[in-house]
DNA sequence: ACAAAAGTGTTATCGCTACACCCATGT
DNA sequence: ACATGGGTGTAGCGATAACACTTTTGT
């Protein structure tokens, strides 16, 4: 933050002084998707502070003075759940004059992917307590978080079919299979099979790998991953990702 | 609001008191899109008021405590221009520290689309003046507000492709060519008349109007109106526009 | 041998691209 | 008559949807 006080007095037409505009603070609040056995899940914290305590929530805190927003998703994230190094994108700002019972609270709502594999998160600082929900079967919610997850829900959504964005909710090593269903639960919506390999091999974004899941009772089916670097390259060139 | 005062202490781990918190100031800031000879415009005015007295900037202002982010957003945009009724929707959240000389200002970015026939801007308020500008040849903005409006061009573009948002910048009554010069100048790429005629034209969002344009030198165009009510029957049924 | 899922190939159809062409109006 | 844009028709190509089929592993 600069190191000038706010001026007494601000151009606005109704001549109210400065310091009443100045008494807003700022949230974020961060909805955290992850994959697991054909379902999405989101990640809800039990809240162990007033208000709203013991209720179910999207973690999300208060941003500091000093704070950027982006950086104050991160920080809050990794307070309160432990999680680090997942992608992250804003979603969408809610500002209700009473969406927080304890004073004027505007929130950024960010959304997460993380690969539950690579991510075992934590309750810790006020969060009492942290749980996978289905998507489909989310309970009630403190503040107006309802609202938020299901407009990242929404979001998501729309930018997974345009953006290689589930790649961020697989392991790093996954059968194209895997890839199927993960956007089959993700849109809601069935793939033929034959077809979804083409597609998908088809834009050389996934790279082979000299490797086969193993334990299964069937055919082992070849591991894949997502090569980003490639995928930078291609957007220049004019390409775009479709699901 | 409500009328319960701020707790004096929040559930955060490094035990801040509450009132530290809450000294943000919120602002939204609108990018008014216009379309007219074939160039996509923004409006801007140039500031009556410190900080950046006299710079060119998005119109935009501080949010009053007791007001949501969206209303503040149609009313900032009434008092400096005199522009009511038109689209509108929120782009992205700016928040970084040292974006507002003033104090700590974190801004919801909003972006309208106008159809500029119908409407008579008229700087008003702090805005000393105001002009369109085409998008291709924007000046030095106050504060972040270039950054602003390069997100909110792009987030237009990407959904102007997916949603019916091209008929907000054109008059009630359009011609198919000049539909096909808004999307050709709002995304960048030329389209075949023929084909854009027909896929227009096959969506059956269009209503065909018994009257042709006049003052013409050349056989006049019939004149088409968007049928709104049918895009959100057709949506519900799963339809899904594309250009 | 069988179950289960991996993985491949082919055909038919649909939609789109790229044109060529004709039409109506003002000068 | 001609310039200008309005408006229509069609052939060919390419993507993809639908489906049948073969392969590999574990039990």
């Amino acid at each position: 933050m600069p190191d000038r006080e706010p001026s007494t007095y601000y151009g606005n037409i109704y001549k109210i002084p400065i310091t009443d505009f100045y008494k807003f603070a700022v949230s974020v609040d961060c909805v955290i998707f992850g994959y697991e056995l054909g379902k999405l899940e989101v990640l809800l914290i039990q809240r162990g502070a007033e208000p709203y305590k013991g209720q179910w929530a999207v973690p999300g805190d208060l941003v500091y003075p000093y704070e950027n927003i982006d950086n104050a998703a991160k920080r809050v994230l990794g307070e309160l759940t432990g999680l680090t190094d997942m992608y992250m994108d804003q979603a969408k700002a809610f500002g209700e004059v009473d969406r927080h019972p304890v004073g004027r609270v505007v929130t950024i709502g960010y959304f997460s992917l993380i690969k539950k594999e690579l991510h075992n998160p934590q309750a810790s600082s006020w969060a009492e307590n942290l749980e996978w929900h289905d998507v489909n079967t989310v309970p009630q919610l403190a503040f107006d978080h309802n609202e938020i997850l299901n407009a990242s829900l929404d979001r998501l959504r729309k930018r997974a079919r345009r953006q290689p964005l589930g790649f961020n909710l697989l392991p790093d090593k996954f059968t194209l299979l895997e890839l199927q269903g993960l956007y089959e639960s993700l849109l809601g919506e069935k793939f033929d099979k034959p077809n979804f390999r083409k597609k998908v091999l088809d834009m050389k974004l996934l790279e082979p790998l000299n490797e086969v899941q193993r334990n299964v009772k069937h055919r082992p089916a070849k591991l894949f991953k997502f090569n980003e670097s490639r995928y930078n390259e291609l957007k220049k060139d004019g390409f775009d990702f479709a699901i």
